[in-house]
DNA sequence: GTCTATATTCGGATAGAC
DNA sequence: GTCTATCCGAATATAGAC
């Protein structure tokens, strides 16, 4: 592997544990086994290796939802894969978590990916909801865009929950509430 | 003010913008107005410090949304008077943050009020879920302790979309979303 | 490309005078 | 109770040799 990928991603895990403002150079450094003169050779400083970490994390979340939701199934069954999926719920999500730094949230570069994960994945439930409406799956009434925004809400939310309460559990309830909620609206 | 009433809420702020580790005993001595010698006169460190603030943002917290939730009107009107609170979305949530936070959840004197908040908040409104159930405002099916947990998930993980977007809309979407999926269990 | 040396400021305190 | 002085390591680099 190359530098420029270990510093990638042990920056990508750093940021994931502790997030940008808990994630120094130096631990970069120590975790990549990269020297300091390497690492400020191949990027610029701080700022730079998190947009192209956080870049790279945007990408492989993206690939994963995209496996889920791509599921053979309705569209009921394909959310529900997405819902479902084996997550390790008490690290948080590696996107949803950088919307919380101030810092992320102020400098564009940064902001950038996690901005446009989450607009792609609302999208992509979004047209899965309405596909589900169109063909009769779902009873009229629900709103495409508003339920999409929900569905992803509850995953990111669910973290939070677990994360306070240090247990899995209530992510667990949250997902099961949100699917028996959505499951009022399926047709026989 | 006293003293120590000033750098509680001092912190309460810093704590909210900026997390725990973003937040630096320098800064709750500037915003506050209390010296240093002060700080530590009163508090033993930024732990100590804190944990008071966040003991007293909960207790907050609690305050509020148990004035949503004691509403008059039905079990679905209650929880949409706390869904539809009127929130300054972007800021994000003072407790809810902190569960990303890798020193709070790490320290059983900071992580309790975070547990114990949303704990209670869902204890509560999964009763009142109970309850609506029990008089036959909603159908039969629904589990309370789980929609409960999808409830709460909902307004944490809108904070986190809207705040990647930075903007509010992806927050209220998910809202809509949630009390258009509950609105199908309402008995005519 | 990588290494070591150096620099500046901040973080998070402790000590002791007033 | 509050103030100033002091401390030591970490954060985030820059400079220049190899």
């Amino acid at each position: 592997m190359s530098t420029q990928d270990r510093l990638i991603e042990s920056t990508q895990s750093l940021l994931w544990e502790r997030g940008y403002v808990g994630t120094s150079p130096k631990a970069i450094q120590q975790r990549s086994g990269v020297g300091q003169g390497s690492m400020y050779h191949h990027f610029a400083g701080k700022p730079d290796l998190a947009a192209a970490a956080l870049r790279r994390s945007a990408e492989q979340m993206r690939g994963i939802a995209e496996a889920d939701l791509a599921v053979p199934g309705g569209a009921y069954d394909r959310i529900a894969a997405y819902l479902h999926r084996d997550r390790e719920v008490l690290r948080g999500c590696r996107i949803g978590r950088m919307a919380q730094d101030p810092d992320v949230i102020a400098d564009p570069q940064l902001r950038a990916p996690v901005e446009e994960t989450f607009d792609w994945l609302r999208g992509r439930i979004a047209d899965l909801v309405a596909e589900g409406q169109a063909n009769g799956e779902f009873a009229p009434g629900l709103h495409p865009a508003d339920t999409a925004a929900a569905v992803v809400a509850v995953v990111q939310g669910g973290y939070v929950l677990a994360r306070a309460s240090n247990s899995a559990e209530p992510f667990e309830q949250a997902i099961r509430g949100a699917l028996g909620l959505l499951g009022a609206y399926r047709r026989a």
